[in-house]
RNA sequence: GUCCUCGUAGCUCAGCAGGAUAGAGCAUCAGUUUCCUAAACUGAGGGCCACUGGUUCGAAUCCAGUCGGGGACACCA
């Protein structure tokens, strides 16, 4: 349960009794109310800024709006205090009771607890990696994969019907010069000097194995053969090897798709005729002479009419063409039909996770969702900025010119998958990211990840140790064993005992978590999880020092068996909100530090 | 030249669709280990939220402009 969006209701029907009783005027806007934890803890559990939000509908100063809904309030079973303060926020704090409670919420639900279902099965589409398939992935790609692999957890999480994609894109030149690079790999292993690889050309060696391949299958039979003959051959092969090397790589990070579209399949089925004769339908389509770019213009540049989409009447700086100078449709008008095509398929929610150099790609592809789809789609873009990767603080030098780039599975082998997808995670998606070898495995409240993971295994080893210390010992009559520990067991706690400021305060923070998870989920930011748990860790390795100043603080009181139940219950609680958010970040939590 | 994006403590960053006295970590200084993992914790100092206007009960947050960092700018993908 969402504990501030339960208590938002709460005022919301308290403010309709009042509006019954005639007190208030009947059709309030409720659409601004908020309750939320106040800044400052001392102010209370929760606040509300209903009454200065309804003040000028209801024709009442705050604080006498206030007074309203605070008597209304104040009978409520699970509030102990309630306050008017500054301008008109109405604070109010819970019963400790209310807040032990929690946890047994967070015991029956597990790793499940802070499912949502604020999303209401509403079927949306997350498109990232989207990496061409001319090579392997470089860390660039990494932080989209895991970013999107992530958002999409998170809004599976909170109740949406997910579909995650990957768009191939197979039909460009590029996919040509591919198949060009891999003839003469394919030379090469039939024995030909090839020399330099020639610019513009790709030089790495990853395509070498699969020109091995074609001269394996193929003997020479391409050797003498045109251009025109081997190349449709050619980049069939190299495509289906790069994505077999894609697939590779991302399942390498745990990154799975649920969808590959293929550029190239949309062509060939005419949905980009399709799509495009329904924008023309709608008058949205023309023949036009654009102007040059301003500030630097391109060498070859002349006025040419083009076919273009009438962006700007959508929000776009310019029109933009859909038609090359050779009459073949743009990658924009593919993508438009491609976008058109999630649509059709169910989602009229979509999201495309994009790299730092697609900014200046958003506004047209928005324009253009909104435009095939008569307005009833949308399009949220999520730019993921660079990554800047050291070695102990010095810059690692990439070049993919010479075709030694810092690959994916480089780094995923020097560090391990659930370092780099969490480190991904630890900054918003559109601020760069510096990403330091050295630093990401060292062990230190510097590293996010290794803290996080730190207090998992810390409340593990809690657990563990009190099912070894009270095995078989009877204390005051009572026995315990390790069967006392399991979640189940623990939900049947007497959580009275749990009053230390420091415990409720624990406790206040996981109970939290829904309502983090529809936040973010909202917001398209899985980042907020990765502070958040950043905070449960530090709230909680807190708690457990304190036991080391007052003994009466541990968690294990040998002598006191509902004491030590009821803090295990806790304990099991932050391993179970951890994990929680570790699984939609797709990080295996540890049970042990070594 | 246009568009996008960022500008918050010495450094790295949060700030939850406008709220109360702007928060963490690192670094600095001062403390805490016979005890559930001290690989941790507690406390202190440190800020004109780039700047200037505007919107309103109220702005780090929204709008306009200025300055600075990054990115993108017909017929590439």
């Amino acid at each position: 349960m969402n504990v501030f969006a339960f208590f938002r209701s709460e005022i919301i029907r308290l403010l309709d009794g009042l509006a019954a009783a005639g007190t208030l005027p009947a059709g309030l806007d409720h659409s601004r109310i908020v309750v939320e934890p106040p800044r400052e803890a001392a102010h209370g559990d929760m606040s509300s800024n209903a009454a200065m939000v309804l003040t000028k509908q209801a024709g009442l100063p705050p604080r006498a709006l206030a007074e309203l809904v605070v008597d209304g309030l104040r009978a409520h079973p699970a509030v102990s205090e309630v306050s008017i303060a500054g301008p008109g926020f109405i604070n109010w704090r819970l019963a400790d009771n209310f807040w032990q409670e929690r946890l047994r919420e967070i015991l029956a639900a597990g790793i499940a607890y802070g499912d949502s279902k604020v999303g209401a099965g509403a079927a949306i589409n997350v498109e990232y990696v989207s990496a061409n398939p001319t090579g392997p992935m470089h860390v660039g790609h990494a932080r989209g994969a895991v970013f999107g692999d992530a958002l999409a957890g998170l809004l599976d999480k909170a109740g949406f019907s997910v579909c995650r994609e990957y768009y191939i894109n197979d039909a460009g030149a590029q996919v040509d010069v591919l198949a060009r690079s891999t003839y003469l790999r394919y030379r090469e292993a039939l024995g030909e000097t090839i020399g330099e690889i020639p610019a513009g050309l790709y030089p790495g060696d990853y395509l070498k194995p699969v020109g091995a391949a074609l001269a394996a299958r193929d003997g020479n039979k391409w050797l003498e053969a045109p251009e025109s003959q081997w190349l449709p051959e050619f980049r069939g092969f190299a495509i289906a090897a790069m994505m077999a090397l894609i697939r590779e790589d991302l399942s390498l990070l745990g990154v799975h798709h649920d969808v590959f579209t293929s550029e190239r399949s949309l062509h060939e089925a005419g949905a980009v005729d399709q799509a495009l004769a329904t924008l023309e339908a709608d008058g949205l389509v023309y023949t036009g002479v654009l102007e040059p770019p301003k500030g630097k213009t391109p060498e070859d540049w002349e006025p040419r009419p083009q076919t273009l989409f009438a962006a700007t009447r959508f929000g776009d700086d310019v029109d933009r063409p859909l038609k090359k100078s050779d009459g073949s449709w743009t990658y924009f008008a593919a993508d438009i039909a491609y976008h058109l095509d999630k649509i059709r398929r169910g989602s009229p929610q979509l999201i495309d996770v994009l790299g730092a150099d697609h900014g200046g790609y958003v506004k047209r592809m928005q324009a253009a969702v909104v435009a095939i789809s008569g307005g009833k789609a949308s399009l949220d873009c999520k730019i993921c900025q660079l990554v800047h990767l050291y070695q102990g603080g010095e810059p690692v030098k990439m070049s993919k010119r010479s075709g030694s780039f810092v690959t994916l599975r480089d780094v995923v082998e020097e560090v391990g998958r659930d370092i780099v997808r969490f480190m991904m995670l630890t900054r918003r998606n559109d601020q760069t990211i510096d990403f330091d070898f050295a630093k990401v495995i060292e062990q230190s409240r510097d590293n996010p990840v290794w803290y996080v993971q730190y207090a998992h295994a810390r409340a593990q080893s809690v657990l563990r140790n009190a099912a070894q210390a009270q095995d078989g010992q009877a204390q005051n009559g009572e026995s315990f064993d390790s069967s006392d520990l399991t979640p189940a067991r623990l939900e049947k706690a007497e959580l009275s005992a749990l009053v230390d400021p420091a415990e409720l305060a624990l406790i206040r923070l996981l109970a939290g978590w829904p309502r983090l998870v529809e936040g973010a989920a909202e917001a398209h930011e899985p980042h907020r999880i990765a502070f958040y748990l950043g905070e449960v860790a530090a709230s909680f390795h807190g708690l457990w020092n304190k036991g080391k100043d007052d003994a009466g603080l541990r968690f294990i009181i040998a002598e006191d068996k509902p004491k030590t139940l009821a803090r295990l219950a806790l304990v099991q609680s932050v391993a179970f909100v951890i994990a929680s958010g570790l699984k939609v970040f797709g990080v295996t939590p540890v049970m042990e530090m070594r």
